[in-house]
DNA sequence: CATTTATGGACAAATAAAGTCCAAAAAAGT
DNA sequence: ACTTTTTTGGACTTTATTTGTCCATAAATG
């Protein structure tokens, strides 16, 4: 069967897959990119973060979603967050309340 | 009927509660945690963020739990990101599934 | 082997966050 | 109404974190 879990790799996980599909060395898409190939590397295991323009160009460049690139990085950050900070899981679920709450202060 | 919702409030909501309920002014409070008023009214309105020591002395003062702080910071944190940014709420689904492969790494 | 490609670490630069100081506003007390 | 205490706001400094670069080395490729 096809490896299916594709949903949950991280965002440098996803960054070097489409690289290596498309057969480009680090070298060139850095260069694409505008950054360092280093950094490109880093990146690509999560030793360094993207910025949102970075994300941005990589949607562009390999024309994919960048909303969907960004919720990727997001979703990183969050349970890179938990895992380090060794919190409850369901303090998620209390996020989500806060977020409900939030949005409603806003508008209402 | 008795308000029911105090899970969902912000940590620097619940910081206050626990200083107007003591009937402490910020001034003495602050002095006790070794930081300035201004910092600590900051703080109670979320201006600022506590660091992991100053959310163990508010613990320790108040005799409340430190974990359940941490926790209660930690996911207004995640609330804020996920409204700043504008991100999906089922990012934190992802999330979740993130973290337990994260831990499942870690041991197996 | 030679060449290209990828990684690691030390460092510099930039960014972001904590924390302070002081003045002004608000509240409480007399 | 006045005084005193408490709280807030903003400008600023300091500290910490993060990004990004450079260069040397390792790994892979031809």
């Amino acid at each position: 069967m096809p490896t299916a879990k594709l949903k949950f790799i991280s965002f440098g996980e996803h960054l070097r897959t489409l690289r290596t599909e498309a057969v480009l060395p680090l070298r060139e898409v850095a260069t694409q990119l505008g950054i360092d190939p280093s950094l490109l590397a880093k990146i690509e295991r999560n030793q360094r973060q993207p910025t949102k323009q970075l994300i941005k160009e990589v949607a562009c460049f390999f024309n994919v979603s960048e909303r969907e690139l960004q919720n990727e990085f997001l979703s990183d950050q969050i349970a890179y967050k938990i895992v380090t900070e060794d919190a409850d899981l369901e303090i998620l679920k209390v996020a989500e309340q806060k977020v409900s709450y939030l949005k409603t202060q806003r508008n209402g």
